[in-house]
Formats: C-alpha cells, sequence, structure tokens
DNA sequence: GAGCACTGC
C-alpha cells in the first residue's frame, strides 16, 4: 500500500476511483478529470476537495442505483414476431458496439427493441434514447410503451419533441425526434447522457438520419460504452452494416399480408386523361374481385389528386365516397380519411400516405408510380418540385400500404418492364438539397473538414461548394473556408434556417427585431392558411383581410396582430371558432407562437434588444434582404420578373403583391414547379439592396469623360448583383474610382484644350495664348504655331508634377473649381493658388509653351 | 392564375 495516499472517511482515493464504475455515464468522465487533477496537485487527506469529490460520487452512485432499482421486469409482448428474435438481439446488442435490426411493419421493432436494450441491462449508466422521425410518432410511440409498463409518459419512459418536453431524472428510455438528437450534439458533443440510441427508421434517410449516421460512426470511436441499434425497413440493410465496420444484421418478420400485384400499363401517351382513366378502370377491377375494398390511390401532386376526383366523381361508383389527402389538407377535411364510414371510400393521396400516415380499411393500392420530388438545384440555386417516377423501394413502400388487414391487391399503373427499370432506392434528402445549413452545422460543430466526414452517402463536391458559397453570400463564412465568421457562430445557435436566422441578426441593426421575430417564424413553420377546395374564394377573402399590397411580410405582421388580439381575448374554445372563421389551421397558428416563443428567450440569451417602435416598412425590408441577397428581381417591359444567375419568374398568383407588380421585388421563396414562382414578395428599392449586399454586388464604371459644368471626370457607374442589373448608369466621379485615368483625362480634356471654367490666372492666360494663336493660324493661313497636343499633354504632365510636390497651400475662392477636378494622383492634389508675383512667371511659361513662337 | 413530405439549440 502507498503510505502517502490519502485517506478519506476510511476509504482510500483508489477506491475512488474504482466506484467511478458505479456512478452515471454522464458523470464518470467529468468526476475522473477531478480525481486526477486532485491527485496531481498531491492534495493532503484533509483536504476539503478530496470530500467534495466523494459526495460527488456517493450521489452520482446512488442515482445509478435507484435507476437499476427501477427497471421494471420486462414483459415482450408474444404476439409480436420481434420476440422470436428477443434472445439474438438481446445477445447481439451485448457483444456488439452496433445492431442493425431489419422489420418491416407489425415487426413491434419500434415498441419492443428500447424495451429489449433494457433487458438486456442497458439503460442504468445512461438514457436510452430513441429517435423517430415524426414528433407524432415520438409521442405515440412513449404513451404506447409507458402504457405497456404500466406507467406514464414522463416516468420511466421519457418523450421530447420541439416545444414539449416530458422527461424526469429516473426516466430510462427516452422518445424523441431525430431532430431533437441531433440539436443536443451542439450542446453535448459526447451525448454523454445516454448509454444507448437507437435510430428507428433508418431507412427513411432524412437529412437528420444521414448526418446521424456519420455523426454516430465518428462518436462511437470515442465512447466504447455506447450502444447503437440502427432499425430500417429490409431493404438496404447491408448498406448500414458495412458502414458500421460490419455491424451484424438481425432480421426481424414483419407481419403483413400478400399483395397480388398487377400491372396495368398506360398507353403511350399517358397524358392526365389517360391516367384518370386508368385509375377508373383500375377501381373497376378491384371492384369485380373485392368489391368493398377501400382503395388508397397515389398520385403526385394537389392538382392530380383534384381532376382524378373530378373523373371519379363523374363515373358515379355506388355507396363509394371518394376523399382527397395531402399535408395542406385542413384539419377538418383530414378528420374525414380517418374515420371510415359505412361506405366504401377510394382515397385519393399524395405521399403523406406513403410513410407519415397511415389511412385505415385499405385493401387495395393503385399506384400511378410518379411523385413531386424536390430538389435543390445547385447549377440555378433554387429549390425545385417536378414529378418524377419514384423509385422501386417507394412503389413497394406504396404497396405495403394495403397488406395490413388482410390479402391486397396493388395495381401498377406501369408495365413490369418499367417497374425493373427503375432505381432500387429513392435518392436520399442529403443527395437533393442544399447543404448551407448541414454545412453550417459541421462547422459549428468543429467537423471543419467535410471531405473526411463519413457520410452513409457522400454528397458531390459541388453540392457542398454551394453550401459554402450560400453561407459565404450570408456572411456565415469568410476568409478562412472552413471556419465560421462570430455571426456564423451566431447564426448556428438560432434553430431556423440559416437564412432566416441571418434575418434575425440583421434585424438588430435595423431595429426591426419585433417584425423579423414574428415573419421569421411564420416562414419556418408550415403556412397556417387554409383553402379548402369547396371554400376557396370564402378562404381567399378572409385572408385578404390582412392583406398588404406591397408586402406579404407585413400582411404575416397583421396576420399576427389579429390573432394576438384574439388570443387576448378569447377563450381556448372562442379561438378555435375564430381561426376557423378566418380559414387558418388552429394547431399551426399555435406552433406558430410557440416557435416565436422560443426564438424570443434565445434572443433574450444572446443579448437582443426588441424595437419598442414599429419598423419602417424600409427598415424591415432592409432586415430580410440580409437574408435574401439573391431573391431579388426587376420586372421587365413584359411583367416578367428578371431575376439573380439569369432566371426569369413571375409572382405567385396566391401573393397579394401580384394584383400590382412592383417594379423590384424581393421573395422569400421561389419555387420551380411548371414554372419559377415568387411564393412570398415585396415591393423593395434597388438601394437598399445595394446597400445591404454590399458585399456581393459588382460596380463597372464606363464612358469616364470630363465634365466641364461639374468640373469633375465623370464616368457611369453599373452597379449588379449575380448578373442582375441594380443601377444601370448612375452618374459618379472617376477620380476617386482610378485616379491615374482621371488624370490622364483631365489633362488631355479639360487642361490641353482648356475646355474647364476655372478663375485660375495659369487657365485664363493660357486660354488666351490658345485663342490667340488660333486666330493667328487663321489670319496667316497656316498651321504649326500651336504646340501638338502630345507637347503640351507633356507640359502639363510636368506642370502638375512639380505642383504636387510643392507643398499644399490655403486654397483661395478662385481656384475652388478646379481643385474640384481632382486630378490627384496617389493621394497628392493640386493647387493653382500661387503668389501673384510667381503667377507672372507662371503665365509665361505657359503662353511659351503654347505656342512654337 | 396555383404547391411533395418532414424536422430543430
Amino acid at each position: 500500500m502507498d503510505p502517502i495516499e490519502p485517506v478519506i472517511r476510511g476509504s482510500h482515493i483508489s477506491d475512488l476511483r474504482s466506484r467511478l464504475g458505479e456512478v452515471l455515464g454522464r458523470d464518470r468522465q467529468r468526476l475522473r478529470q477531478r480525481l486526477d487533477q486532485l491527485s496531481a496537485v498531491k492534495a493532503g487527506a484533509d483536504d476539503e476537495r478530496w470530500s467534495a469529490i466523494a459526495r460527488a460520487i456517493d450521489a452520482s452512485a446512488a442515482r445509478r442505483a435507484a435507476r437499476a432499482a427501477a427497471v421494471p421486469k420486462i414483459q415482450l409482448d408474444e404476439t409480436l414476431p420481434i420476440a422470436r428474435e428477443a434472445s439474438a438481439i438481446m445477445q447481439a446488442i451485448q457483444s456488439h458496439q452496433v445492431v442493425i435490426v431489419a422489420g418491416e411493419t407489425g415487426s413491434g421493432k419500434t415498441t419492443q427493441l428500447p424495451l429489449l436494450a433494457l433487458a438486456a441491462g442497458r439503460g442504468v449508466d445512461g438514457l436510452i434514447g430513441c429517435t423517430q422521425p415524426r414528433r407524432i410518432a415520438a409521442r405515440s410511440v412513449a404513451r404506447r410503451v409507458a402504457e405497456e409498463l404500466g406507467s406514464q409518459v414522463g416516468q420511466l419512459i421519457g418523450f421530447q419533441v420541439r416545444f414539449t418536453e416530458q422527461v424526469a431524472e429516473t426516466s430510462l428510455i427516452k422518445f424523441m425526434t431525430d431532430g431533437i438528437l441531433l440539436a443536443e450534439t451542439q450542446r453535448d458533443r459526447f451525448l454523454n447522457q445516454y448509454d444507448t440510441i437507437i435510430l428507428d427508421e433508418a431507412h427513411e434517410r432524412s437529412l437528420n438520419i444521414d448526418f446521424l449516421l456519420g455523426y454516430l460512426k465518428q462518436l462511437l470511436l470515442k465512447r466504447h460504452d455506447l450502444k447503437l441499434i440502427v432499425t430500417s425497413a429490409t431493404i438496404d440493410t447491408a448498406r448500414f452494416a458495412e458502414h458500421f465496420g460490419n455491424a451484424p444484421v438481425i432480421n426481424v418478420e414483419g407481419r403483413t399480408w400478400p399483395v397480388e400485384v398487377r400491372y396495368r400499363a398506360l398507353a403511350e401517351d399517358r397524358d392526365e386523361r389517360g391516367v384518370n382513366q386508368a385509375i377508373i378502370a383500375a377501381v373497376e377491377e378491384i371492384g369485380r374481385s373485392e368489391a368493398l375494398a377501400d382503395v388508397l390511390v397515389f398520385l403526385p401532386g394537389e392538382r392530380e389528386i383534384r381532376d382524378a376526383h373530378l373523373a371519379l366523381s363523374r363515373r358515379n361508383f355506388r355507396e363509394t365516397e371518394i376523399l382527397p389527402l395531402y399535408a395542406r389538407l385542413s384539419a377538418k377535411e383530414q378528420d374525414r380519411v380517418f374515420h371510415p364510414g359505412p361506405k366504401r371510400r377510394i382515397v385519393l393521396t399524395t405521399n403523406v400516405a406513403e410513410t407519415s400516415l397511415t389511412v385505415p380499411r385499405i385493401r387495395a393500392v393503385i399506384d400511378t408510380g410518379s411523385a413531386r420530388v424536390g430538389r435543390y438545384s445547385p447549377r440555378h440555386k433554387v429549390q425545385r418540385l417536378h414529378i418524377e417516377p419514384i423509385s422501386q423501394a417507394s412503389a413497394d413502400q406504396r404497396k405495403g400500404r394495403c397488406g395490413r388487414l388482410g390479402p391486397g391487391v396493388c395495381v401498377r399503373l406501369y408495365d413490369e418492364a418499367d417497374f425493373v427499370a427503375r432505381p432500387r432506392y429513392t435518392d436520399p434528402e442529403i443527395l437533393r438539397a442544399s447543404l448551407a445549413n448541414v454545412v453550417l452545422r459541421m462547422l459549428s460543430l468543429g467537423l471543419g473538414d467535410i471531405a473526411r466526414f463519413p457520410f452513409l452517402e457522400r454528397p458531390d463536391e459541388r453540392a457542398i461548394n454551394e453550401g459554402i458559397s450560400q453561407l459565404v453570400e450570408l456572411g456565415a463564412i469568410g476568409e478562412a473556408r472552413h471556419q465560421l465568421t462570430a455571426l456564423g457562430r451566431d447564426m448556428a445557435r438560432i434553430p431556423i434556417d440559416a437564412k432566416l436566422a441571418r434575418m434575425l441578426i440583421a434585424a438588430q441593426q435595423h431595429a426591426a427585431a419585433r417584425e423579423v421575430l414574428i415573419i421569421t417564424s411564420f416562414l419556418s413553420i408550415q403556412d397556417p392558411r387554409e383553402r379548402p377546395a369547396d371554400a376557396k374564394q370564402a378562404a381567399d377573402l378572409a385572408h385578404a383581410g390582412f392583406a398588404d399590397a406591397k408586402s406579404d411580410f407585413v400582411a404575416v405582421l397583421k396576420l399576427w396582430d389579429a390573432h394576438a388580439a384574439a388570443h387576448e381575448e378569447l377563450t381556448q374554445s372562442k379561438l378555435r371558432d375564430w381561426c376557423e372563421k378566418h380559414y387558418l389551421s388552429f394547431l399551426r397558428m399555435r406552433e406558430w407562437r410557440e416557435l416565436h416563443r422560443q426564438l424570443l428567450v434565445l434572443g433574450d440569451e444572446l443579448g437582443w434588444s426588441l424595437n419598442r417602435e414599429a419598423a419602417s416598412f424600409e427598415a424591415l425590408h432592409r432586415a430580410l434582404l440580409a437574408g435574401l441577397p439573391a431573391n431579388v428581381a426587376r420586372k421587365d417591359e413584359k411583367g416578367q420578373y428578371q431575376g439573380t444567375r439569369g432566371k426569369r419568374y413571375g409572382i405567385f398568383p396566391g401573393s397579394f403583391v401580384a394584383k400590382a407588380p412592383p417594379l423590384w421585388l424581393l421573395s422569400a421563396t421561389l419555387l420551380d414547379t411548371q414554372k419559377l414562382y415568387a411564393i412570398m414578395n415585396a415591393r423593395i428599392e434597388p438601394e437598399w439592396l445595394v446597400q445591404e449586399a454590399a458585399h456581393l454586388i459588382k460596380r463597372a464604371h464606363h464612358d469616364p469623360h470630363w465634365n466641364r459644368s461639374r468640373g469633375q471626370v465623370m464616368a457611369y457607374e453599373q452597379v449588379t448583383l449575380f448578373g442582375l442589373t441594380l443601377v444601370e448608369r448612375r452618374p459618379v466621379h472617376f477620380g476617386t474610382i482610378d485616379p491615374v485615368k482621371a488624370r490622364v483625362l483631365f489633362i488631355g480634356d479639360a487642361l490641353v484644350p482648356c475646355e474647364l471654367d476655372a478663375k485660375s490666372a495659369v487657365i485664363a492666360h493660357n486660354r488666351w495664348v490658345l485663342a490667340e494663336a488660333e486666330a493667328e493660324e487663321a489670319k496667316q493661313r497656316r498651321h504649326g504655331l500651336l504646340r501638338s497636343r502630345e507637347e503640351l499633354t507633356l507640359w502639363w504632365e510636368g506642370r502638375l508634377r512639380k505642383a504636387s510636390r510643392r507643398p499644399r497651400r490655403s486654397m483661395t475662392g478662385s481656384s475652388a473649381s478646379i481643385r474640384n477636378c481632382d486630378v490627384a494622383s496617389n493621394g497628392h492634389s493640386v493647387t493653382y493658388s500661387k503668389p501673384a508675383r510667381r503667377q507672372s512667371s507662371v503665365s509665361r511659361r505657359v503662353s511659351s509653351s503654347a505656342t512654337n513662337a
């Protein structure tokens, strides 16, 4: 035994060290460091610091012991297919750092895996964190698992989504959205509060999921105690396994029924009528074998749903109701879909029903084989939303939507060869999205070298560079491309899109934070304004009450104020009525308020000040411009807008600004659907942009010339921003732009021909000499009396050089106009003001210089 | 003259 080792309350330092295994994972590293530090300074045994550490270890160990004691007896739901693999999964968790679990719908993986992890001894050292792609799922899964344990959400089982957190100190499992886990990396790089992470539905491959897959791969190398379970549909598990160093894959059977696939290709010319005819034919075909089967029809978008709705209605199917389903549908309309009545139903849906929503009672699927897919075009720098053929994986997902109740039928409106020729998987979002926010996050996390980040699928270099250049535009990145500016670091702390974060920061300078907070939170949520198919005019009329002819952003402020007043005065249920009357989604309005509040609190932490006075129109829109410098355009003769980088577009008809299109337009979003549209807009002045985007604009100068009346060398300035001309031809003083050239012009076009209105005696005399000489030439009918232009130029140059070497003297009134010529080069300026005595000699020399006599 | 779907410190 080491005789100098201090003894604390009867235990030795080495005992303390060995007790680190008993503390919570999140405390372990910190406590070890404290022990190391204190050992290094050789503190005495009676040092209070030793007992402080001992107390901290006791407290943490007690909490950990309490967690261990709280682990309930795990009783799996034996009816679920995953129960058959339970021991294999537990064994894999214990012997591997990463496990891939593949299972289809109905396998029970989402609810049972966290319990299996618990049974395998996880969840004591730290939380078992389970991510879900959607908030609703995180919430409902938490509730189900809590119920299964006879507990309530917020106790053994916690959950967290944006705006809501119900996690207790004693919680063993925490359900959350993947966005929450990603956000937590910002504050806790090592995710120390977790001992296990379950990444559910990884096959959905959202930006969040792909980023977490890369991040966790790196983290696992540093945290050997951390376990990761990745779950996916059976597709593509090999890729996940390979990403994590050949992690074991455990397949869990799904509990679905077989679905019969029928290929019913359209005739060659597949126009819209053809598609609708084919849908009707497919419904009839299904009706022959499955008379009462509810049918789910997948279409690319709202428009196609509307057209198909019309075509199907005309067909008058017996005892059948036809229902549209898409994300922007009002809550009331969506509600109908989830509460089937006695009639047979045909539900016309977008991709929402592929993953996000489950329509009940579906026995048959009709798949048109296409979807609107969002893709960011790095070349044009706009978001595109075009109809594309879906992948095989997506088609199979659609097919699976009718195999949950019994055997199903899936009619594909394309042939098998077409199916086989399609890409196996849908492009993950990271290959389709703008990467500005991803790059901002990476730089903020200190993952500067994007080329070395272990992406499951690396976005191509052009896309990464485009993300970087967007951040440069916003001022988040400066000269050093792998480093954030102070501005960028602030932006990374604000949990909204980088462009919107930039606006919020700019709002400080323009004393418009109050307004911009409202607008940026609005732009972050889904538009709460509803426009039901059967009440479009009424909805438009209601929304027009908040309209502003010059700016859709001002309209947003009006809507906010009206809702705030209603919120103040009305009870919850009356507020619901108010929203309904104004065609507003109650839930989205609440989300708007919640996000606004979140940003307000954050702003408080960041030391922002809110303007008491309402911001002016100009101040508000200048702040918005800071986040959207490239989204400006000028109206041409045809009423089309000419934007930056050669873009041409029109105002979206739903924008209030479309009624009276302004000359200069600022737009929050540009969306390329069938045409390129500017969605939310405002009138601006180009001069605001020249100032707000000073770091981005280019100036070119044309036609420099001597301007006698102004007594200056002038030029015409053209100001452009990414190829868009903001100022066509503005006269500017050329002397400060190109002093050397300006000086040459001044000498050649002003001094030599004496084309200047200076009252200086030098000039006056020279002019007199010139006139005399010209008169003499005319009289003698000969040329050559005057010195050549070159000689005169040389003489004036010498003259100016000498003048600039002499110390500057005070100006007299008569020579001020010459000084305005500002022919100075290299910072010297010329002074013509001379004592009378010297003037005469100068004039003599001028006269002798002007003539060859 | 009209829009795929999600998420966040």
